[in-house]
DNA sequence: TTATTATTTCGTCATATGGCGAATTATAGA
DNA sequence: TCTATAATTCGCCATATGACGAAATAATAA
């Protein structure tokens, strides 16, 4: 019960789930996601350790950068449902729509640049 | 998204999910709902309200009971899988178990019986 | 070492949530 | 009609949540 009421309410915030999508483009730093869901950091990271704890995102650290991606297949079942039950619910949805475009176009960027051009507000 | 998010905070507290499992056997009243979880009926109330405007529950009027079901077959696909994730995720489950035997033994008693046995609290 | 940069943690605020009991509504029964 | 009962709505309270900026941490670059 605890690890599914984690997985629910992980999934209960809109911007907690476009995180979560963005992923499916592949692995993502903190910077990536921030720029995309246009919140501060501080607000990124936390969500981003909600998602974590429930097991929903796996990280990875590289140099300064901290990545972020959808577990592999051997997640627990009860996860892997999650994500797909997720994906199937909002395919075509207009915000994850607009979010995969914008994502499109923030991944032509190099992350060195895009990360830094962030630190200049 | 609207119909995601509401979901999937419909299904992030604990005694929401035990109320909607419970539902597996069949259609059952508020009394019978408030006696299996033991929050105050107005408690009961709101969660299955919140259920049913996430449409994972659905309600007929038969006299002064008001019934609570699972949706049929005709639901949303959203819906249909949301329930059959949260089944799944929780087979097994200790709280859920131990509810389904007692409402096994709950559902001995009359329908009136048990609702007027309530109201002498 | 020192400075810069990416991320997280902390403190704070406004709002949302889950709980209850009292009051209200709707239906059944006397 | 008047009363009893099932359920909901309302008002309240304590706690949880999502947001931010400032401060702390960790890693690279100068």
């Amino acid at each position: 019960m605890r690890e599914f009421i984690s997985i629910s309410k992980a999934l209960s915030d809109k911007n907690r789930v476009r995180l979560l999508l963005a992923l499916r483009k592949g692995e993502l730093c903190v910077c990536q996601l921030t720029e995309l869901v246009q919140l501060a950091p501080s607000t990124v990271s936390k969500h981003l350790s909600i998602l974590w704890q429930a097991r929903l995102v796996e990280t990875r650290k590289e140099g300064r950068w901290m990545l972020y991606k959808l577990p592999g297949g051997k997640a627990p079942r009860e996860v892997r449902e999650a994500i797909s039950w997720t994906r199937r619910s909002l395919e075509g949805d207009m915000q994850i729509d607009e979010d995969t475009k914008r994502l499109d176009r923030l991944l032509k960027i190099d992350r060195e640049e895009l990360c830094s051009l962030q630190s200049r507000r």
